[in-house]
DNA sequence: TGTACATCAGTGAACGCGCGTTCACTGATGTAC
DNA sequence: TGTACATCAGTGAACGCGCGTTCACTGATGTAC
């Protein structure tokens, strides 16, 4: 073997990276093979070495930015983890990740594109979704009943896109205003009353 | 004037009408001004005659894609003028609407694409956002506070859009129930208890 | 230890193709007389 | 009423351009002797 053992996984990682980046800043179709490898440090050609189409490398993002995403957010609770569910949304809906899609939730910078791709590219945004399904139905209070936490899970991780999508939607002084009604009413939906 | 007064203005609408549905089935980039005008009945050199660019026409298509979403969802309601709030959630998060992105919502079809779009293209994305904000806090109670019915609006609006996103990325059946779960979370955080 | 070799990660130029846009032209229309 | 005309909505071919993909090649590496 000529080369590291680790050598061609570190490069394939660094292209996945650069490319889940460049996915959330620009979209899948604004973003150009040749222009993720400039930013890996290598040249367009390399590229069919380590993935056999454009395809396969956004399916590959998606996943590696669902990562990312989740660090992102660690960070901005400052590497406490993660707490109950009212906090992770609303760190999820905070001014940063309304000004940083680069390197926040695939979903909200690009779910819909991500919708209508091959089977390859749906098959990773689908395990993506039930990952953070799960993630924060495991983050609502134990002494809920399974239905009441699969439910909070549900609506919360669609308050986090969806008010995310509509901010973005919005100039950025009415996004930061819009995310901070959603935010109570996550409060007011996730509290013990109903 | 050589030609009848409302000529143009038909024709304008019916390429609208082509790209208001392409755009939300297909996307911003894969939706092609050549199609468009071919599903008009029309040949692809005609187009600037009405438009300047294809970004003039995915700005005209935005719009008119919010109202022709209004008038499906009006027919799920079998054409009884809006109830309330959660009514109008429910109607949104419905199977036909998660079969049928190409007369839907343009939000959860496209949102995040627009978003990244032009000047034009943003300007009729937040005018879009802003009247079906207005619209749904219309629909809320009225013996709720200002406060409130901004804050559902907000909610209940990023609860549809968010579902819908996140349902799209999920096989069928998996969306249809997971929309189930965001629409009983609507209906508890609308309700009158906090 | 030193040298020739086989391997294969990465290079860079080239390829079709489809897109948005342009443009010289056509032909259907209402108007003038 | 009928005919010549000016207008302009629509046609269809052509244009660059950038994209995903391919491919013959290069050169850095660990191995064999």
């Amino acid at each position: 073997v000529p080369w590291p053992a680790e050598h061609k996984a570190e490069t394939r990682a660094r292209i996945v990276g650069a490319a889940a980046a460049a996915l959330r800043a620009s979209g899948v179709a604004d973003v150009g093979v040749a222009e993720v490898m400039r930013s890996a440090g290598l040249s367009h050609g390399g590229f069919y070495g380590h993935f056999s189409s454009k395809d396969e490398l956004v399916a590959a993002a998606v996943t590696g930015a669902g990562h990312d995403s989740d660090e992102g957010l660690a960070m901005l609770r400052s590497g406490v983890p993660a707490g109950d569910l009212l906090e992770e949304t609303t760190a999820y809906l905070s001014a940063e990740h309304l000004a940083h899609p680069e390197r926040g939730c695939p979903l909200a910078a690009t779910g819909p594109e991500l919708a209508r791709g091959s089977q390859t590219v749906r098959n990773a945004l689908g395990a993506e979704i039930r990952r953070r399904l799960d993630r924060l139905a495991g983050l609502s209070p134990r002494r809920r009943s399974g239905t009441r936490r699969k439910r909070d899970a549900a609506g919360a991780l669609a308050c986090m896109v969806g008010g995310m999508v509509i901010a973005r939607g919005l100039p950025e002084s009415e996004g930061t205003a819009l995310l901070a009604d959603v935010r109570a009413f996550v409060r007011a939906a996730l509290s013990d009353r109903p």
